[in-house]
RNA sequence: AGAGAGGUGGCCGAGCGGCUGAAGGCGCACGCUUGGAAAGCGUGUAUACUCUUUACGGGGUAUCGAGGGUUCGAAUCCCUUCCUCUCUGCCA
């Protein structure tokens, strides 16, 4: 979430990053918001000044007491419980402003990064990096991962509908063997690279999501169990980050890397279609994460990092592929930059997104309170960051479809000691 | 799931209606001491909001799991809720 403080003293670039998001009415919302903030800040010091006066006279009823002064006691009693009814009232009104001052703030994306392209739609996305080099020939018999699937056996949608429902396939033999290998590689590249790994919990309460900005605002894309007011998790961002929720670090404890596989749910309602046929789009699928949290100055450094690691490892697996910067419009709600990688998997003839390299700045830490104590003990928000490296289904289906010969399907050479085969065969 | 115990500062742990933002200890930081280290001694050591100050700093309020209540006054009493531990049950 914003912080008031950088409204105040950034106000324009507050606005013009709003704006940049579609938020016409950008100006008045801040403005508001910082009125809102100047009727907090009087109610608190009215209300100060009332309980300031309140704890006095108690001090002074408690010695009255002592001495035997019964009446003057009495009096001050009386006094007493007029300021506490005051006082009762000007907390309520406190409160309902903190309330909806914090609420309007849930409800404010973060302000995009200046490199951020103006854009609506994904027509906008800046092409930042394309290596389609090692786009595959492949002839008049090239078929799209459902059909590879299907004619070696390897992914089953159908029982996964009977024991499930649409979106939560089966992985079999090979198929569930090439997951597991995926899962190892990715999680080696990262721990070659210094994160440190960690096996999250895969189910979140509610102030974890609110936390990473999973809650208000996304709801409905998260399964919820409503026993015990817990979610399943969307991406390991929200086990991970949280780890970080309510916490100081010292300074130079950063920065922090973190790598984490997870399965992923979401629900994706309402996002259904021909064009998300088979691995495009699942309610279930694997992914690894890396997260870190580092100083305010070194983040976009920092993101660059990331971006390198995602790119190294999406090469070692030949596929081609493209970095996007996305446009204002696609950006994520809780994002100020975010760097998309795509694969082109050529049975589709389409660019398949595997994974999203984003900074967040303070927006999360500030919901985290997640802080950083400096050297001269003076604290500032921390900056967090997250990327995929990387979310499976696509790769695999980018892997299968680009790799397919007509009796086989060739796995990379980098993955092979994980897997324990070459190619797939039926 | 049933019965009981408990949740206090970075950690341990006292307090069980006013003098407690909180004893004592440990840890940590700085200083003294030392040839150096240890020990010893001294000082300091939470967070948020807010007022004030050029700054150093100073003041106010809140916080003893969370929320509500009783009371002039609550870490201390009552209620609700969450969590932890022990025993019983169940179970990978």
């Amino acid at each position: 979430m914003l912080q008031v403080s950088t409204i105040e003293k950034d106000f324009e670039r507050c606005q013009k990053g709003l704006e940049k998001r579609g938020i016409k009415e950008a100006e008045s919302l801040l403005n508001d918001l910082l009125n809102k903030d100047k009727n907090r800040k009087s109610l608190q010091q009215n209300l100060d000044q009332i309980l300031s006066r309140s704890n006095a006279i108690a001090k002074e009823i408690g010695i009255l007491f002592k001495e035997g002064k019964r009446d003057e006691a009495d009096a001050l009693k009386k006094e007493s419980t007029q300021l506490k009814e005051e006082s009762k009232k000007l907390n309520d009104s406190l409160q309902t402003t903190e309330r909806e001052l914090r609420e309007h703030l849930y409800n404010i994306p973060n302000v995009p990064h200046e490199s951020v392209p103006v854009g609506n739609t994904e027509e906008d996305n800046e092409v930042v990096k394309i290596e389609d080099s090692n786009i595959p020939e492949l002839g008049s018999n090239k078929k799209p991962h459902w059909e590879l699937i299907e004619a070696y056996d390897i992914i089953d949608f159908e029982l996964g509908n009977k024991v499930t429902g649409a979106g939560f396939p089966f992985y079999k033999g090979q198929g569930a063997r090439l997951v597991r290998g995926l899962v190892n590689y990715f999680l080696d590249k990262a721990n070659e690279a210094g994160y440190h790994e960690v096996q999250p919990p895969i189910v979140i309460n509610e102030a974890s999501g609110i936390g990473t900005g999973q809650l208000p605002d996304k709801e409905g894309q998260m399964y919820h169990i409503d026993e015990t007011n817990l979610y399943l998790i969307p991406t390991a961002e929200v086990p991970i980050t949280n780890i970080y929720r309510d916490v100081i670090l010292n300074e130079n404890s950063l920065p922090v890397k973190h790598a984490g596989y997870t399965p992923c749910f979401r629900r994706e309602a309402g996002s259904w279609g021909a064009h998300v046929r088979g691995l495009n789009r699942l309610h279930q699928f694997d992914k690894v994460e890396i997260v870190q949290v580092v100083k305010p100055e070194t983040s976009y450094e920092v993101l660059d990092n990331m971006v390198a690691h995602v790119e190294e490892v999406v090469k070692s697996l030949g596929l081609p592929y493209r970095i996007l910067r996305l446009c204002a419009g696609d950006l994520g709600f809780t994002s100020a930059i975010t760097y998309d990688f795509e694969v082109f998997s050529a049975g589709q003839e389409k660019w398949l997104e595997v994974s999203s390299v984003s900074n967040f700045e303070t927006y999360q830490a500030n919901r985290l309170k997640l802080r950083i104590k400096k050297e001269d003990g003076k604290k500032v928000l921390a900056h967090t960051l997250n990327g995929s490296a990387l979310a499976l289904p696509r790769i695999i289906a980018a892997i299968l479809e680009n790799n397919q010969e007509s009796n086989q399907i060739r796995m990379p050479e980098i993955l092979r000691p994980y897997l324990g085969f070459d190619s797939i065969k039926r």
